[in-house]
DNA sequence: GTCATTTCTTACACCTTGTAAAGATTACGG
DNA sequence: CCGTAATCTTTACAAGGTGTAAGAAATGAC
């Protein structure tokens, strides 16, 4: 995705090129209508030194994209994905996608609106996906997970739930611990999930050193009107 | 919402307004960068009328936003809540929303990167959500459906499934009848779904029934690579 | 120190949004 | 019918954004 293709790109260049998507991806994510002109200042070069770079605002956008589609799929390799149940390493992958490409929520919404045909697109989200898929089929292997539903589905089933959890949280319904039990719950039984060994999965296994029964879900639980 | 403030408006300016709106939602859904002049002749009108009706080019979009969401909620109204088991009464539910505002995804997609103050947007969403609402709760009373989780929690990941599941058909990786399957599926299990009297589901039951049962959905069934 | 690369400056053409005022039409009420 | 007011059209303008272009200045590489 890199080739050496150009024999010598000098130094400075990549430094241009670098401040600018900084620039980019911190200004979008704030304000998605951002000109091309402010996040050239922001960058401390000019608007010709961008399009030297990015030869149109769209290619700019998607360059600023894919930066943090690394930096999310860096995070999820971190977890790995082999050890332990495949739940928890699903939950971790989770977590490690929240804690990065998650802190972009403007940005990670725009993609869905650029006019990327079904093949690009496809590309660009196959890095996430992927590593959602190995973890659900490896748990479908285990029987932790029920068989009968296809990998591609619950891997859509899991992205929708972070979403649900990530959406509530930003629309200020819930704090970021009710929604991590919630997606918990929700998810592991939308997946199907049954304890793997001899692990108890006392409510889908509680989160551990969570003490006090007091404030356990303060919204988890249904208030009941 | 619509006072009648305006003391006489003339059949004539209703009749460009809805052209208006009607160009905007059809030219908008395709391609949501349509220009305000597009729109206008798209309406047979000129460029000038379209700024006598809405004063600016966001304004045009929220009013056509506002349009489908009054066309999902009738839809959604068409389907009798009260009757019969909860779980069917929120399966028509989502089925009335995906025929109607699930026909126009990016200026579905279009409504959330608008600048509106998350009080606005939660009027707008509402009436959808309400009604989602109004049938958990329902289910959760007679026990249908889990009673610990919120309601609210509830209603966005029964939101978000649906998205996963249009999705998947627009990605071309399942039918609308595979999707609408595992949607049944996924869904009813998130919510903790138990049978309400005595209709057997045999999922969430008892075994783990990975044994016979033959084909059940090709793509619903994991294909094991 | 030379040379190629990169950047800056300036300038242009085009499109889109939003505003404005005048005149032409059209519908409505009497 | 006919006048009046509402509505639409025409024409015009200002501002801001995107994309392109060429020459001069700088900066790094060797």
């Amino acid at each position: 995705m890199t080739p050496r293709q150009a024999p010598h790109r000098r130094a400075d260049a990549q430094r241009s090129r670098a401040a600018i998507l900084d620039a980019a991806v911190q200004l979008l994510n704030t304000h998605p209508d951002t000109s091309v002109e402010a996040i050239a200042t922001a960058a401390g070069v000019t608007r010709q030194t961008v399009y030297a770079h990015f030869p149109s605002r769209e290619q700019l956008l998607t360059a600023a994209l894919d930066r943090i589609t690394e930096e999310a799929v860096a995070a999820m390799d971190a977890a790995d994905l082999d050890t332990g149940p495949a739940a928890d390493a699903l939950l971790r992958l989770l977590d490690a996608s929240n804690r990065t490409a998650g802190q972009y929520p403007v940005l990670l919404q725009k993609i869905s609106l650029l006019p990327v045909d079904p093949h690009t697109d496809h590309e660009r989200h196959a890095p996430v996906a992927d590593r959602l898929k190995r973890v659900i089929q490896r748990g479908q292997e285990t029987g932790e997970f029920d068989g009968r539903l296809s990998p591609d589905w619950l891997v859509a089933v899991t992205i929708n739930l972070g979403h649900a959890a990530s959406g509530e949280v930003d629309a200020g319904r819930m704090s970021s611990e009710e929604a991590a039990e919630a997606l918990h719950t929700s998810l592991l039984r939308a997946l199907g999930a049954v304890a793997p060994t001899g692990t108890p999965t006392r409510e889908e296994g509680a989160p551990p050193a969570r003490s006090g029964a007091k404030a356990r879900g303060a919204k988890l639980r249904n208030p009941r009107k």
